[in-house]
DNA sequence: TTGTATGCGTTATCAA
DNA sequence: TTGATAACGCATACAA
């Protein structure tokens, strides 16, 4: 920048005003100092060194896991689509972290755990260290984290009285991994069934789901209807249901949790609908106030059950 | 850290090779450095500076565009996985960048432009002005890139094969939008069957693709065989041909191309399987490489043919 | 194995 | 509107 500078008659200070536009440079003097830097190839100032004076990266990382993983049930994908849009407009970009301390070299302006199931994080200690603002998606809230979460609860006792309802009285739920949204889910559920039986837990994958339900219907239980925490789970039992002949809804009930599309079934699942997108704009807006210093308040976002024909008459 | 050298009794280039492992430093004193940095609360190295000093950020971009459009797919995840892994070991991170230029601000040290049916990035301008190294994914090679490909010819010829040999002679395909891996592998298509007919063009999105094959099933056409260019767009054309009443592979053989797993399907798609995870290493190996400012080398990936239950005799 | 000295390329403060 | 100057926090070449 300095031979640009020169190139162009003007100090390093100015010149450094013309390429960032913080404080007024007469037109004509900008004009100039571009002009020098095309000729000489200067292809704008050093993000590296920008990086180090203004104390800023730029980068927010977001702790998903494993991509196969996180992203296999399309639920997750609205939600990082959403705080990238944010984070975009505001000059920053997303990057993607495991859970190995090793991030702790990169520079991160804030980091978002979008909990996905899981209780701890190895790299919370070393953030705390460094002061990195850290944004919680749907809990647990750890001291000094922002947590943006939805109504797990009402959602799952909204659902849980639709089957009521409906007359069930025998409901099992296939649960997904120990986790704050489970445990929430699970109690509101309770609210109405309390008696609910176990299928089983796995993660939000529809071959995992398939196989635990397939175990869990060849006892030909006595239940009337199953609710799952998430509608990749849901998709998976009305497959498996079918596979062994049974009606849905017509001999088996089957609720969700996320309110995505499932195209590839013939029928649209009762779900519990989650605002996807705005709880990414929210986990986004959380992340610049608390970069720009500001104080960012805990979110609650509502859930609405949409009602499909997975679910009829016990 | 100029702090922590002096409550440990050295100097401040003893207490960053402390920090660091760079050089050789003795246990006792690194010992004495860790522990008055542990009671001074500081936790390592600014990355910030450390980044300027070293003319490295630790961040790779990764341009996918649209994360609900990129990862719709789950063809995409085992490779960005794989980049990840190979990446991380390394101490990098990825950064998703869609495809604005604002990008040109962020510490990037590599982009990989995993192509996704693009022909273009507007980023490119900048990126080679700033001498950022560039890794393109599924080609086209533009000049100062390494490309990494998969053999879309081969496979798509391969494919065709098959249903020649299961006495197909009249062949349709369902197109990804125009890009090199389309072109290419319509040219394999080709080879043995030069005048297919088009159903059509969209994106690997089972909606899309299932729309369209419905007006092209509503026609009647006379054709045994439909080749899609994506596994989703095969099980949606599988999807839609069942619901018209037709058997597959019976009534209609169906192709495919990735080699993702559909458990959703009863039945097991005839498919082009690609090296996804080894093509996410080669992507990220060739990074490092670039990187380094080694030369890293074009790389064509195999594919291979599986034949499922989606294709049977004409 | 440790210490001294220098500069990485900016941006912000302040004065003109 | 512009210019002089001082950090930003570290990593390395070199000398000891």
């Amino acid at each position: 920048m300095a031979d640009v500078a020169a190139r162009a008659g003007v100090s390093l200070s100015t010149a450094s005003l013309a390429f960032s536009g913080n404080k007024p440079v007469s037109p004509a003097t900008r004009e100039r100092v571009l002009a020098a830097a095309a000729s000489l190839g200067y292809a704008g100032p050093n993000p590296l060194a920008s990086n180090l004076r203004r104390g800023r990266s730029g980068v927010v990382g977001i702790a998903v896991g494993r991509l196969s993983t996180a992203f296999r049930d399309p639920a997750a994908l609205p939600m990082v689509d959403a705080v990238s849009d944010v984070l975009d407009a505001a000059g920053f970009g997303l990057l993607l972290m495991g859970d190995d301390a090793e991030h702790a070299r990169l520079p991160l302006d804030a980091v978002i755990y979008d909990i996905c199931g899981r209780e701890t994080w190895t790299s919370y200690d070393d953030l705390v260290a460094r002061d990195v603002p850290m944004v919680v998606v749907e809990g647990p809230a750890w001291p000094g984290t922002t947590l943006i979460d939805i109504d797990h609860r009402g959602g799952a006792r909204a659902l849980a009285r639709h089957l009521h309802d409906l007359g069930h009285r025998r409901v099992a739920t296939l649960m997904l991994e120990p986790s704050h949204p489970q445990r929430e889910r699970e109690a509101g559920l309770r609210e109405v069934f309390p008696d609910a039986e176990v299928v089983g837990s796995c993660a939000s994958d529809h071959d995992a789901a398939q196989a635990i339900v397939s175990d869990y219907l060849a006892a030909e239980p006595d239940v009337t209807a199953i609710v799952c925490q998430s509608d990749v789970q849901a998709a998976a039992v009305v497959v498996e249901a079918r596979r062994r002949g049974l009606d849905v809804p017509g001999d088996l009930s089957v609720g969700g949790f996320d309110g995505i599309t499932t195209p590839w079934l013939d029928l649209e699942l009762t779900t519990v609908e989650q605002p996807l997108a705005d709880k990414g704009r929210a986990t986004a807006e959380a992340v610049l106030a608390r970069i720009a210093g500001e104080p960012a308040h805990d979110v609650v976002l509502p859930v609405v059950l949409r009602v499909g024909g997975s679910t009829g008459p016990a």
